[in-house]
DNA sequence: AACTATTTATAAGA
DNA sequence: TTCTTATAAATAGTT
């Protein structure tokens, strides 16, 4: 139907392709709107350029996707039942890492269900608990340093500063040994360990731990605080 | 193109319609064919009859599915993301929730990233830590309880017996003071409170903090071992 | 995009 | 359904 008779291959000319194209395809289209006219189908066309344009016809009231899902029904379905399996598989996996990560949580934070386990296996978890708390304050450590460092310094000279101090009392002491009542009992020139360090950042349960230590000489070990 | 001229609406008569149907449906086929070797165009036809029946046209080297996955990724996505969407949204929530797990854990056993974290929070998180370390040892204590309480019993015992011998041993010191060197240097009758708690169950962690305090006097508060 | 000679599709009949 | 065929419709090549 043309001028002249073509045989049905690919043409080469590219525009003359393209021209073809957009006719023959509305001529589709047409015949297309016609059967859906004259016998009352749906019908659903879908066609890619070579150029990889898309163009399509969809008979009136209907829609490709509801096509598209009676195709499925009247096949027997399955046309992305690929993608929504992957995808529950997907999904059952992501739960499962989920339930484990949540229980592993649960043990550390002690909400999880330990009633079933033996004592040497709260014993690792305990000491594996104990070695990430390690790692924080090590962590924390670096952080505080600075300032404690700061701390320190000043402690250190007070202390020394005490030392002359209480050469100097049992000095008067010898020379006016009316004041030796009050070099004794302690209180006047001692240094309290405590109040230095104490700028809120060190753990309070740290130092609860220590209550048990009936004499603490020094400060704590920073890098266990 | 016929005999006579038709009006392009519905044909009334069902077996006319339905020859109508299927020599117009071969026609659109062929020139669906006919258009894909021409222009080297992708094309799917889909078409129901009125009586429901399916018929489609898929060329070559390519499958419904595959023009409907292209067809998608053209349009702006979407045919079976309406079956999708729900699923994808339990799956981002439940990546999300996965992500904030596994920082909570990364958190907790040192492996996550505290490099951008303020003191304040590392302090809150060693707390909480710690907390949950008390947890594990709440439980752990209950565990044990049984077998230091035997051993606990064993303490006083040998301790009363220890405090009749040195009474005795004074004793005899003040009948014969030749003996009284041995009683000084303290090693003789003198009970080691660690013997008799280390069974292993205590965490030697625990221990460790006690080297900080010098004089430690009684044994340690099982509860906080 | 419009024209038109010609091919192709198909309605009606068998 | 399929074949036939007169005729309508589609379209290849041209403008």
């Amino acid at each position: 139907m043309g001028r002249g008779k073509i045989e049905i291959k690919k043409i080469e000319n590219r525009t003359n392709r393209q021209v073809t194209y957009s006719k023959r395809r509305n001529g589709i289209f047409k015949k297309a709107q016609e059967l859906h006219v004259l016998c009352d189908a749906k019908i659903s066309i879908i066609m890619f350029s070579s150029t990889g344009k898309l163009h399509e016809y969809t008979s009136p009231n209907t829609s490709t996707k509801k096509i598209f899902d009676q195709y499925q029904r009247t096949q027997g379905c399955d046309l992305w039942s690929t993608h929504y399996e992957h995808m529950q598989e997907t999904l059952r996996k992501m739960k499962e890492i989920n339930k484990r990560l949540r229980n592993e949580i649960g043990i550390r934070i002690g909400t999880g269900d330990l009633s079933n386990m033996k004592e040497t296996e709260l014993y690792r978890i305990e000491q594996k608990m104990e070695d990430s708390v390690a790692t924080i304050r090590e962590r924390k450590y670096h952080v505080i340093k600075t300032q404690t460092d700061t701390c320190k310094k000043k402690v250190r000279s007070l202390q020394e500063r005490n030392g002359r101090l209480l050469l100097d009392f049992d000095a008067i002491c010898l020379m006016d040994p009316r004041y030796a009542a009050m070099r004794d009992d302690g209180r006047v020139y001692e240094v309290d360990p405590g109040v230095s360090y104490g700028n809120g950042l060190y753990n309070h349960r740290f130092y609860a731990n220590f209550h048990h230590g009936d004499g603490v000489s020094g400060g704590p070990d920073l890098r266990l605080a």
